[in-house]
DNA sequence: CCACGTTTGTTCGCGGTAGAGACAATATGT
DNA sequence: ACATATTGTCTCTACCGCGAACAAACGTGG
């Protein structure tokens, strides 16, 4: 049900058949690797001789090498081909209201060195400088990892992604911030700037090493505020500015308390670190000064106490969970994913919550089949936030598009 | 951003370039009919060789008939094109909780013969019998306007397309009530089944004389219940189980009034015709019996008392406008579309309630553009929902794909 | 060791398609 | 009548997948 009209639409030429077996064989080889000619050419249902000049193509364009030969039960061995990520990174920047994290990975959002961060100025230009000087330290510290392709940037706010400017984060404070361009300029490189919702979301579609990731699916990270990332169709969801997506600022109770975006009763006032925390002291964190004891703890620290018997603890943990679950509820019924990826801090508690959001979210849902939308948890230590970033900067290339 | 992965994923042929072509072709003659071949050429930036022997091509299989020529100003008159749509006609269905509507259309969805309608009979079997019979009357005595190519029928409620299963129909208390198979069953012709806001935005999508519709917009069909038609990237958001775009079940208030999905609060309880109705009675009026003047009284009426000065009635009509508004800034956030189509009998008091609708709208919006996002009214005389339904039958041939 | 079968990867002719340009047909203006 | 402009067709070329044949690599069994 697409019209041809509205996307600039191309109009196929002598070479568009190439390039999309082109692109089809790469994404083959990406989601395959190590694989053969002659499995491509089974996978792609084309002969082996179509196949090959599509390979020592992209091998001649160095994004493809011929690894070693595999083995075979009979006859000729194949020669096994990958991503050409040798001698290639990417830096992934994450950045959060109180620090900002750095990680080195692959073309393929393989994690190269250790994560390392920095306190996240809240001045842009200051901020810019100091990511700045990070991000050059890392690279001539990791020279051997080879020529860096790029920076993919992960923001907690709305994000023009095109032009890389921060319209809105609220939680930085920040307001019509361009990160790329200053970044761009004294890095020499590519920056690619994205929300962190969609970004999480993209790294879960590009993580798919079994080819089997889902197309349609929502990624909710839960962290100091929400982010939303929705894929359809195989696709991250944009809308016309890019800030497709905003569950967050979705309302549980348009008379509810108040949200750091102005309006009142948004689901994110009732899921967020902070509104969890608020929850457990009984006032409202937001309103400085806060006691050093109280600003100092956690969400992590929460579920330790949790954990320890503090009744307090867990029942602010399991209010939070019966909202999310209840949120999850408007998302299901709006988007009707196949599945629901969670991150965040309080995912640690999953254990713990996991009923109340279920029961949160059959609550809400329309029909039994969506109240069962199966969930599945990102732990923090998959780095889902910087993976992501990676990906900004990888996935292009291998996108698809859009015909007829 | 698309993986190559997860979908029905074709590789490009030698016949794949024409198929592009002559799809974007065909999309071009319907949107900027009548046109010339040279028109053709110079739209798709190709030779007007190539587009000769697509066109040719498409006047063969009966889909293209060349009329008039037209005029020029020098040189040779052109040869005008068109989409063949002689002899050729849809039934399109819209039920409704008290009465179906019958129109017959062309392939165009333009309208061809005046719209009937029957009661809607509750029992799903009688149903389908009054309504074949409607069907086949109506096509007999419209043999003129040619063949059928297929039925089309919007429901109010959840709809598994391809099955063509009515999953809920709250409003009609339809419960997985297979409509499809006894209806193509007795009329022998293709049908297709889908929910009313859906078909409406893709009545909305399709109907794009000027080639000029958004790619990017939400329908909302405001009526005995609260239907959302998503279309992203101009393609219709399904989700999984085709009931993606359930916003009218996202919550204002978890703890408002009671809503006919079980749920509580939900923004189709705060804005549906009944519940404004409800709010200018002062009673809930799903509570039977009601007094006969008080069930007669529809939102048409209640318009007409405003516009004659009764108070109460126009307190109504912006106490919805106004939730309208508020749920409207949900579906904003949520998809940031470029534009927001409403339709449904309460837009006749469009210049009543605009403002009110529009401040609600801004006072959940999360970014200014958001807030702004334009809103254009269809009013009942466009037929949207009926629109639709032809739709559902002619636009699947002109569809695109995704490739690579 | 060598013939044979199996699998991989390459090569070559064929058919289908768009690109470029020439050409005939058609219409207007001088 | 002639120049000019526009449309639609035709021809030739380049590109690319299809199909089949072929060379290369490898194991098996006589």
């Amino acid at each position: 049900m697409r019209p041809a009209h509205p996307r600039p639409l191309r109009v196929a030429t002598r070479g568009t058949t190439r390039e999309i077996n082109r692109r089809i064989a790469l994404n083959f080889i990406r989601t395959n690797q190590p694989v053969s000619r002659a499995d491509l050419a089974r996978l792609m249902g084309t002969r082996r001789g179509a196949v090959s000049l599509l390979v020592n193509q992209l091998i001649e364009d160095g994004v493809v090498f011929e690894g070693a030969t595999g083995e075979a039960r009979r006859g000729r061995k194949p020669t096994f081909l990958y991503i050409d990520s040798r001698k290639r990174c990417v830096v992934a920047v994450d950045i959060r209201p109180t620090r900002t994290f750095i990680m080195v990975t692959d073309l393929m959002g393989q994690q190269l060195a250790s994560v390392t961060s920095f306190p996240t100025e809240r001045d842009p230009k200051k901020f810019v400088a100091a990511l700045v000087k990070r991000i050059a330290g890392v690279l001539v510290e990791h020279k051997d990892l080879g020529r860096c392709e790029g920076v993919g940037v992960v923001v907690p706010g709305m994000v023009e992604s095109e032009a890389g400017c921060v319209i809105l984060a609220p939680n930085l404070g920040w307001r019509n911030v361009d990160l790329r361009a200053p970044i761009a300029a004294a890095l020499g490189l590519p920056v690619h700037i994205e929300n962190s919702g969609k970004a999480c979301a993209l790294a879960q579609l590009w993580s798919t090493r079994d080819g089997k990731a889902p197309s349609n699916f929502v990624y909710i990270t839960v962290s100091d505020g929400l982010g939303v990332g929705i894929v359809l169709g195989g696709e991250i969801v944009r809308g016309q500015h890019n800030i497709a997506g905003e569950f967050g600022h979705v309302p549980l109770n348009i008379d509810g308390p108040r949200c750091g975006c102005g309006a009142s009763g948004c689901w994110e006032a009732y899921v967020s670190n902070l509104a969890t925390l608020s929850r457990y002291f009984g006032r409202d964190l937001r309103e400085r000064p806060l006691p050093a004891d109280v600003a100092a703890l956690t969400v992590d620290d929460l579920i330790a106490r949790a954990r320890g018997g503090d009744a307090k603890a867990l029942a602010a943990l399991l209010s939070t969970a019966r909202y999310l679950g209840l949120g999850l509820g408007s998302v299901v019924n709006a988007i009707d994913p196949s599945r629901v990826y969670i991150g965040g801090e309080i995912t640690a508690a999953w254990d713990l919550i996991e009923a109340t959001v279920r029961a949160g979210l059959a609550e809400r849902a329309l029909t039994p089949s969506a109240g069962a939308t199966p969930i599945t948890i990102v732990p923090p230590e998959q780095y889902p936030r910087l993976r992501g970033a990676a990906a900004l900067v990888a996935a292009p290339s291998f996108a698809g598009r859009v015909v007829a």
